[in-house]
DNA sequence: TGTGTTTTGTCAGTCTGTGTCACTAAATTA
DNA sequence: TAATTTAGTGACACAGACTGACAAAACACA
């Protein structure tokens, strides 16, 4: 049992196949005009098997998103749990833009593309906006567990959250998506450091007597 | 002139009659199990007709949350021009969720129906989330013209609005749908507060020297 | 009342997504 | 190695969202 299994690489592979294929045919033809049918030729599957890889079109595209951010959760738990929570989300977004940067070529032009397709079909950046919505939430879970508060009630763990995911997201916005994962860094550190900048250094970490809850 | 004309007024109850034949619908049987026959059926009106009112289903149940957040555009063009922007915008927010809490108690229910459509359906919430991120964007533009900055360009507006919008999509999480709108407005003070005590009081007004643009 | 414009319905069609069933090939067991 | 179980696939049928084209009805106005 040293190799996955004959069965589960034509799996990965098929997969992959897909996705690389769909992105190509996305940014010849554009994403509503490239049909299910089409990608499904394109890797000579029936559109049927199409749907048992990928939930939808949608999720074809955004899947390797969602994967993403997967790592800022990663990266959080890693933080010492000494550091204050803002200064923690701060680092932990920033360790996993560092960690989307550095993988390999492959798969860096592979994300590049689906940010090229989202640049051209705001519907879809719509949708991944909506479900990076999802995964703050997980994120908030995270947090509020270090500080053993309830992620449900605790607004200031929420609002933290949300506003490093907020300004990790403008960072990846005016990062232009020709130069390659260059600046991604860059812009990206940039933007964080001035919601640094804008926050109490002291806010968040002993709340204030009286404060709302 | 002094009417809208009868066919308007008409097409404006047609409207009407569809959101709420749509909105109870989908409170009794759930988004995905109400089919666009079936709303339209409720009215007495061809299916293709529903698509000449609503470009989508979606559209149908999300229409009436961009037009609320319309508010917070005309609120910001009513706050003094020396106002700073953080504040300018907490203030535009607080008078557009005042707004929308005074309504008619007819267009308050139909805002708490969506509501809770929303909260049972994620991958509705998922859009409308990324439909405000469109609005957001507006925002961000009255707010950089107030600067006479480059809203494409000056992230402080950017991660100000985002702020804001992010408090306020917080405030209006932690209010209790079943409560009607009674609690709507202060649950978003409460939470608008906790931001501003988040932010340093003096950000935005002049950025230092030597910071990134 | 007649005429021109808007709105609506009908029909046919595309595309996404799902249920079902039979078939093949891999994995497991004897 | 042979028999058996299991997973992946293709083919077919079908529901539901949405669109284009054209004809019929409803309306506004002279």
């Amino acid at each position: 049992m040293g190799q996955p299994g004959l069965r589960e690489r034509k799996k990965l592979r098929t997969r992959l196949a897909l996705i690389d294929a769909a992105l190509d045919l996305f940014l010849a033809h554009g994403y509503d005009r490239t049909t299910v049918e089409q990608i499904a030729d394109a890797v000579e599957i029936s559109p049927r098997t199409f749907f048992r890889y990928f939930a939808s079109k949608e999720d074809l595209a955004l899947d390797y998103l969602t994967e993403v951010e997967t790592y800022v959760l990663a990266a959080l738990a890693e933080r010492p749990a000494d550091e204050p929570p803002f200064t923690a989300l701060v680092n932990a977004f920033r360790t996993a833009t560092r960690k989307l940067a550095e993988k390999a070529a492959e798969d860096t032009e592979r994300y590049l593309k689906i940010r090229k397709v989202l640049e051209s079909t705001p519907a879809l950046m719509g949708r991944a906006i909506g479900r990076s919505a999802q995964t703050e939430r997980r994120i908030t879970e995270v947090l509020a567990r270090r500080q053993g508060t309830d992620p449900e009630h605790d607004r200031r763990a929420q609002l933290a959250v949300a506003f490093v995911a907020a300004a990790t997201r403008i960072g990846f916005e005016c990062h232009d998506v020709g130069t390659g994962m260059g600046d991604l860094v860059e812009r990206v550190e940039e933007t964080l450091a001035l919601a640094e900048e804008a926050i109490r250094p002291d806010w968040h970490i002993c709340p204030p007597p009286g404060a709302l809850s």
